[in-house]
DNA sequence: ATGGTCGGTACCCGA
């Protein structure tokens, strides 16, 4: 099957069972073609299949837990194939991918990287050694499966700002997990590992502050604006002459009970 | 400098 357009959306929901009506207003809305979610917290047999069918995403590829995590990829494109990975000795359910024929055969990546932990210390905190250890393993897996040549996709919560005007102040978030050094310069390494084209930032320049996510402990996320850009999509070099547009969703931020990430949206003309 | 709010689940954990 070839596609002429592509419209892909990441998009971290915190509860796919809970913003089921988010994602349908997303999907009439703004019509993509395949949907990467993060943190769907749904064990398998719980996933409401029906309401994206119904929706006409009739491919459907999970992995998820009880409580914790989760990811789903929502398609009107048949997959070749399906993966389900296993990072740094856990299952779970941070990495999934599928195979699509796009361009010549595409891979497309959806990624939880962990969040880290509140302090950025690997002797004092798990969850962040957990978090280097996580970016440190995708950089050599990509670096060891794939060639610059080859169409691959990676999309999903970074859970790093890797960028000074990714954050609404770099200065105050240097010590702040999520724009550290230590995570910035891995990510920056993972994006060698294949010449990764960061797609926001191929549409909007470094000067200027951009967003996906605002805490939920904000009075006021649009007045406060202490956002930061955790959510990315990626693309390799092959499929740079493809990119055609490139929208992050904010006013998501203000659905009714909205997910504290707000969808990013890329189109590819093919 | 501090605490602020969510979701899932089970009376707390992770974000």
């Amino acid at each position: 099957m070839t596609q002429n357009n592509i419209r892909l959306v990441t998009w971290n929901i915190n509860s796919v069972r809970l913003r089921a009506p988010l994602i349908e207003k997303l999907a009439n809305e703004h019509a993509p073609d395949i949907i990467c979610l993060q943190e769907t917290k749904c064990p398998d047999d719980l996933f409401p299949f029906d309401t994206f069918h119904a929706l006409g995403y009739e491919h459907i590829h999970i992995h998820g837990m009880k409580s914790y995590n989760g990811q789903a990829i929502l398609s009107k494109i048949p997959f070749e194939a399906t993966e389900i990975h296993h990072r740094v000795g856990r299952e779970d359910c941070r990495h999934i991918m599928v195979k699509l024929d796009i361009n010549g055969g595409t891979d497309l990546h959806n990624l939880y990287i962990p969040a880290g932990g509140d302090e950025p210390d690997i002797e004092t905190n798990d969850k962040f050694k957990h978090k280097l250890d996580f970016v440190e393993e995708m950089t050599l897996w990509f670096k060891t499966h794939y060639k610059d040549t080859d169409n691959v996709i990676a999309v999903g919560d970074f859970n790093i700002a890797p960028q000074e005007h990714d954050v609404w102040s770099h200065k105050q978030l240097l010590k702040i997990v999520s724009h550290t050094p230590a995570e910035t310069d891995r990510l920056n390494d993972m994006q060698k590992s294949l010449t990764w084209v960061d797609t926001t930032r191929h549409f909007v320049p470094s000067d200027e502050k951009i967003y996906s996510w605002w805490s939920y402990r904000n009075r006021d996320w649009k007045k406060s604006n202490r956002g930061r850009r955790l959510d990315h999509i990626w693309v390799t070099q092959p499929l740079k002459p493809h990119l055609a547009a490139h929208n992050i969703l904010s006013e998501a931020r203000d659905w009714e009970k909205p997910s504290d990430h707000v969808p990013v949206i890329l189109d590819f003309k093919f």
